[in-house]
DNA sequence: TTGTATGCGTTATCAA
DNA sequence: TTGATAACGCATACAA
């Protein structure tokens, strides 16, 4: 059996109120008695338990992390920050997989979240109206890379890091841009969009749809650039960008000399390949802490926006155009 | 405040006990006010308190699962693997990054430990004495992609997996072979070196030393795998992989033509470059189910080691050496 | 400043 | 088969 905090106070010769408060509210207890308490607790090895402090404290000591990929670089960046700054926090991280399946997502968070002291929804793909369900249950919630549903929320400016790819795409020359989007629905997708619709530049944006977030997706879009004519590809994720080099590697066409191809998050993937990919740069792991201080901190009533810069990475993967860009 | 057990009891008309049996333990209840007490439980949205079920039966329903470095695609392919079995058997996962520390390492697992039903150990980089010494905690431990201190284990045939590689280069003709290993002390850079040394082939090996294993690590290596002469690199991993392979196209040195590339894992990022990686695929998903549900379950008295198959995928990376090999 | 007593929600024990 | 009751380990209201 485990070290019980009766068995320090026994040791202790104090009562157990005094010993729980030696360890838990250092300022009610004499110094002496306070020191002598900590000192047996140590040596005892005694580890509070986490079950009975819940049970009447109603604190679990964890947090519960919903991503939609573990195995997706964004979000194993997200995770690993979100699980050290818990962890510095005094809070243990359980992480659940939603495996893109809105549903799963629900249940989890249901589920999981009902014993936590809160739930970190990471690029939830759940509608608004579930998540305004979600956050009726009284945990408190907080959306990593989504807004919605009132709820407090840690975003990146999606629409200024589309707005810096494609400045630094038309300063470069070019005049036709390809948009390689993400899963349909995407809020963050949306948002992007957004940036490109907004702009004030002389050239022309063509939609390449919808696609999978992944390696795949960009395989697939790689094929609708080409035909589309543009001299430079944006993709939704690095991923994507990846599969957009790969594809074109295969189909004979150079980057950056004939197409320029620009990614986004930094994930820890964009600099794997040569040349590595020109990239706009979310911050994976400020957005992880973030998180995890704005849903310890109490906030009174109106819950907090916060938005994290991005940053355009050049790297290897943009150039100018093949040919000089007309003049109007 | 959530519903709770006696709020169920009293809607069903029965007692607490009834009520909590017709839950946990059906056959103990008649069949009638079983069926009663589960309705009433979901009409109400009853959600047992893990807390107040872990204080009186000892268990949490939660694993735990330490890794190096979540944001290695080993380790997050594994964890996505943990986490799905583990759901399925009923337990919520909580996830430790322990940063490559071997110190932070022990810590977490006596800290997050204690309160989990089991601990994963994935890769721990700590001495075999302190594996022993975390065993001794009480709790049950398994580890993975490890064997030590007599712990229940399961870890895949690296032995095998390099034989399969070297075997590979040497029917393409290759006769002289580099090995870029691990970091040092590793347990599965020992057993695959093990495999390296069994081999009855005509063909010389050289040590290319210790590296981290990520992309930096490859880097490193792929200098000097050049000045060594070899025709063929092996690594430790596909992230040092494609630190070579990045390394070597920089230098000019084409691959596969000038020089084979085999990483191993088959990581999900070894088909993110071209060529796409030739690698020893090891069964990461099965290796994370495989995990599970040894630690969950009861094995009586001698630890199990399972030892999990790998095999050679062959992509892109490997071919013929440049000059035929010399006969001898 | 300290100790006593109580209760958190659940399961286990025992008697009915 | 059921119900009353105790117990898990801890924090806190209250009394001293």
């Amino acid at each position: 059996m485990a070290v019980t905090l009766r068995d320090v106070a026994r040791a202790a010769g104090v009562s157990a109120a005094t010993a729980s408060r030696a360890l838990s509210a250092p300022d009610l207890v004499s110094p002496e008695r306070r020191e002598l308490v900590r000192r047996v607790a140590r040596e005892l090895g005694y580890r509070p338990n986490r079950a009975a402090r819940e049970l009447i404290t109603g604190r679990s000591g964890h947090l519960c992390l919903v991503v939609p990929d573990l195995e997706n670089p964004f979000f194993s960046a997200v995770a690993k920050a979100v699980q050290a700054r818990a962890r510095a926090a005094g809070h243990a991280v359980v992480v659940a997989d939603a495996e893109e399946d809105p549903r799963l997502e629900a249940e989890l968070v249901a589920q999981l979240g009902a014993q936590a002291d809160g739930v970190l929804l990471c690029s939830p793909r759940m509608s608004s109206d579930d998540l305004a369900a979600v956050a009726a249950d009284g945990r408190p919630v907080l959306l990593v890379n989504r807004e919605g549903a009132d709820l407090p929320s840690v975003v990146v400016d999606n629409r200024d890091g589309l707005r810096q790819a494609v400045r630094h795409l038309h300063a470069l020359g070019h005049r036709r841009i390809a948009y390689a989007g993400g899963p349909a629905g995407s809020w963050s997708d949306a948002r992007r969009r957004d940036g490109l619709a907004a702009l004030d530049l002389d050239l022309e944006v063509l939609d390449l749809g919808a696609h999978a977030p992944v390696f795949a997706g960009g395989v697939g879009a790689a094929d609708l650039a080409v035909a589309s004519g543009a001299t430079a590809v944006l993709t939704y994720n690095d991923l994507m960008a990846l599969g957009v080099l790969d594809r074109l590697r295969t189909r004979g066409v150079r980057v950056p000399q004939d197409v320029s191809v620009v990614g986004f998050d930094d994930a820890p993937v964009a600099t794997l390949v040569t040349p590595s990919l020109t990239t706009v740069a979310v911050p994976l792991a400020r957005l992880g802490r973030t998180a995890v201080d704005l849903l310890l901190t109490p906030h009174d009533d109106d819950a907090p926006h916060t938005v994290l810069p991005v940053e355009l990475v050049v790297r290897g993967t943009t150039a100018p155009p093949p040919r000089p860009p007309e003049t109007r």
